[in-house]
RNA sequence: UGGGGUGUCGCCAAGCGGCAAGGCACCGGGUUUUGAUCCCGGCAUUCGCAGGUUCGAAUCCUGCCACCCCAGCCA
């Protein structure tokens, strides 16, 4: 079902950095992680990130944890946990052992605190919020020392461990890293290790009232697990200092390193959490799985498979560089994966009923057509014929110039793996609106040309009117019609493609597609590729979402 | 005016002192019962800019410019 997936090796400076470690004995395994906070729904960035850290540890033989980096209980939930296992294992990725939790660690993490605190390399401090923020300098000019940033091992041993027993309020202390508030990196500047928030946690309920930061437990994290390459998005590169003095300072047994690469931006569409959650709220959107948002579990419900997917990330490739990627390349993998996979069937999205005269009202022949026109292995499947039948208003004109390869009055067409037709006169209703094509067969031309010489002027799709099915067609297209649509100061939400979703009730499709089960791909032949909803979908209800048009050169 | 990064074709990206890979997009042409696919061809005398080193530089040195990230008790 998927394209092959390992074709050319990934080389990047990631690979470059592991072979080189691998060479000089530095590492005997290669081990990564995906750390995904559980606060939201992985999208198309976390899918390369994901392909980076899985596809590092398996093209070298090593292993990938999944952790889930659950450290602030506030935004996080069991749902998100969930949905990322689900999301990760869709994509056709196995972690090591079982998922690894940051919450797990907990306890180490507070007693390497106290570790700190011993050796003074850490204080606890009762600086409120704006008070730190203060104290802490801007970006041209050094911070303070807190007033509190010398208080004894003892005092600070005796405080921690009362906030950890929930004597203090949220807020009213917390405890820093003694390093340099004059440092020109401000993560350097006495950063705050843990905070007090009296909040149930989903993993250890009510056990803890003090929460590590990131950057107090991310490395020793790594460290705790044997991670050897710990790879994160640039973002992070101002962290490896501390990421690197944490481990130093503390008595951790292996020295994992963190390397950082740019993440991905795909254009035309927006990937930060926090605009992807505004989409769903205010119901620009269906939900977090709405086939037109980047996220894994909305592009799965579209069409994109979890080999295109991956093809895309080997296509972009992992560099320290951040730019934009086109989503045309997007857009290309799935077509790739789709056009030498999924079967052909044809469907009629603006049905206009053609009357064929010269065949006999009761005849139904069950013609025979190949599932797919390279692929002999799908097999064939059963087309019925009959005398009416409807093809797509656009595929019919009264008149038209010679570059218009489709039925014209008087002219010839070739029906998709039927016969080549004639079409006499047309039908109007009162309005004058067409409603109606008489046209007869040709004779012979079932899988021939016309006897004639006279050769049709194209090809167009059809389904017959008394053997088709109904079926709901929704036509996605991108959700935002600006290349960059949070760029700068725009809103985003200002850039909203107003045709991003067209709902066709009343499709015709042909028989066989009413079989879809659904997340079957099918590409609807000179249409595109759709999907049976992976929800809505069923054989007495068929519906479809269109993952990507055809590539289309044509204009009038 | 602090620190950390990045700059090679419209986009992604190889290249690491020897004379600019590849993919996407685009433009031609051929095949075709999908205006699809497939096939063939085109597409950077030039590597952010300016100097310098060298027989030779996208690759080394110097200076400059542009863009991205950092002042959450978020990750």
């Amino acid at each position: 079902m998927y394209l092959d997936m390992d074709d050319a090796p990934a080389s990047n400076f990631l690979q470059t950095i592991i072979s080189e470690d691998l060479a000089a004995g530095r590492v005997s395994e290669v081990v990564t992680r995906f750390p995904p906070e559980p606060n939201g729904y992985l999208h198309v960035g976390h899918a390369k990130s994901i392909s980076v850290n899985f596809g590092l540890a398996e093209a070298n033989g090593g292993r990938c944890n999944l952790r889930f980096d659950d450290t602030n209980p506030e935004k996080e939930s069991q749902e998100f946990i969930e949905s990322i296992q689900e999301d990760i294992r869709w994509l056709g990725y196995r972690w090591d052992g079982e998922p690894r939790y940051a919450s797990s660690y907990f306890q180490q993490l507070y007693d390497w605190a106290e570790h700190l605190v011993r050796n003074g390399d850490a204080y606890v401090c009762d600086l409120d919020a704006d008070q730190a923020r203060e104290y802490r300098g801007t970006l041209t000019e050094a911070g303070r020392n807190s007033p509190y940033r010398e208080r004894s091992v003892e005092e600070n041993l005796d405080l921690l461990a009362r906030m950890k027993a929930g004597e203090f309020d949220e807020g009213a202390k917390v405890l820093r890293a003694k390093i340099d508030m004059a440092s020109p990196n401000m993560n350097l500047r006495d950063p705050i290790l843990y905070r007090i928030r009296k909040v149930r946690h989903h993993q250890t309920g009510n056990d803890w009232v003090i929460y590590p930061t990131y950057d107090f437990a991310h490395g020793q994290e790594d460290a705790i697990e044997g991670i050897t390459h710990s790879i994160c998005t640039l973002e992070f590169e101002d962290h490896r200092p501390l990421y690197d003095w944490l481990l130093e300072h503390l008595p951790v047994s292996c020295r994992p390193r963190q390397y950082e690469f740019g993440r991905l931006n795909p254009s035309y569409t927006v990937t930060s959490k926090r605009k992807l959650k505004q989409l769903v709220d205010q119901g620009v959107v269906a939900g977090w799985d709405d086939p037109r948002m980047p996220t894994i579990a909305g592009m799965r419900r579209r069409g994109y498979t979890p080999a295109a997917i991956r093809r895309f990330c080997d296509m972009i490739g992992t560099t320290r560089s951040d730019g934009v990627v086109d989503v045309a390349m997007l857009e290309f993998a799935i077509r790739e994966d789709l056009n030498e996979n999924a079967p052909r069937g044809m469907c009629v999205l603006n049905p206009l009923k053609v009357v064929l005269t010269d065949y006999p009202e009761d005849k139904v022949e069950e013609l025979s057509a190949p599932r797919h026109p390279s692929r002999v292995d799908l097999g064939e499947r059963v087309l019925p014929f009959t005398r009416e039948l409807f093809i797509d208003a656009d595929d019919f004109r009264e008149e038209a110039n010679k570059k218009y390869k489709r039925l014209v009055l008087g002219k010839r067409v070739r029906l998709r793996n039927a016969w080549v037709i004639e079409a006499d006169e047309v039908v109007r209703d009162d309005s004058g609106q067409i409603v109606e094509v008489r046209a007869h067969t040709v004779p012979g031309t079932l899988g021939e040309n016309p006897a004639d010489g006279v050769k049709p002027r194209g090809v167009i799709q059809w389904v017959s009117a008394s053997h088709g099915r109904r079926a709901e067609v929704r036509l996605y297209d991108r959700l935002f019609n600006d290349e960059a649509p949070d760029k700068g100061d725009k809103d985003f939400l200002d850039h909203l493609n107003p045709e991003s979703l067209r709902v066709v009730e009343q499709a015709w499709i042909e028989p066989a597609l009413a079989q879809a089960r659904p997340e079957d791909s099918y590409q609807f032949e000179r249409e595109g590729y759709f999907v049976a909803d992976r929800y809505d979908h069923s054989t007495d209800t068929p519906v479809f979402n269109r993952t990507i048009g055809l590539r289309d050169s044509w204009s009038d």
